[in-house]
DNA sequence: ATTCTAGTTTACGTTTACGTAAACTAGAAC
DNA sequence: GTTCTAGTTTACGTAAACGTAAACTAGAAT
């Protein structure tokens, strides 16, 4: 059994691109829970992989809460089958919120190609300017 | 030229689930401008299309700020070259984000999904309980 | 004429997710 | 031995995105 890596809080805020007081925080809301050694907290890789997948909600605009009950679906959990159907039920809710959000993303996607394509050939195949207005400009 | 349907406030605010004091609190931020009728306003398709994409924009995690500068590249907006280009260059940025949230989310996906096959087959292979401290429940 | 019913303005309150400053601790470096 | 250098706790501050309450307006219904 090796002994894996760990990381200091401010390792871990630089590779993230966070201030440690965003990390303690988290600590706070109980989505980590480092190891202590004397009054230091020590992260281990499971720690830095957690704050990852944080991270990553977050982009996505999961709110912190959520974020931590998404993340409590990757443990084992509960062991009965009610607790076990309850979580299937969770995670099935938020496969479907994230197929909506896929959905956004690629409706924003092709609009901002429409509107890259307007400006694009307003750019080069418009020499003339088309806006009647365009004198006022300059 | 048809006379578009128009709506009220609350109208849509019923329509998207939200409250009229965030749609106005959208107009406070400049996301909306609606037409007035004495002291009501009235919101044409144009504004109800805004909002819809001020919401998306919320669901992707989105600041307002953010959804506003977004919104501005889909007007026609700046007439001459530079101001052309700097929106291209907002544009692909743009692209690149949604790109790579994109990526988190088919992640986010993936992880899901591994987590559903997990507890799927606690549930149902997994008669016999694997679980040494199960007993300590009931 | 008054009483709903929406709508409006103004303004203070609240939650989330940190920022920021102060005061303390403890090992490392000189 | 003191002086950095990270790290820590405590606690007040803040920006964003609304919630909520109060007090007003104006057309519609009775």
């Amino acid at each position: 059994m090796i002994i894996s890596k760990t990381y200091t809080i401010s390792e871990l805020a630089q590779e993230f691109g966070i201030t440690t007081r965003t990390i303690r925080y988290y600590e706070d809301e109980a989505l980590l829970s480092p190891r202590r050694e004397g009054q230091q907290r020590i992260y281990a890789e499971k720690d830095r992989v957690l704050l990852k997948l944080i991270l990553r909600g977050k982009r996505l605009g999961f709110s912190l809460s959520e974020s931590k009950a998404i993340l409590a679906l990757y443990e084992p959990g509960g062991n009965n089958r009610h607790q076990l159907q309850t979580m299937l039920n969770l995670l099935r809710e938020k496969q479907e919120s994230l197929r909506l959000r896929l959905e956004d993303i690629e409706m924003m996607q092709s609009d901002l190609l429409e509107a890259e394509e307007r400006i694009s050939s307003a750019l080069t195949d418009g020499q003339e300017n088309r806006d009647p207005d365009s004198h006022k400009q300059s």
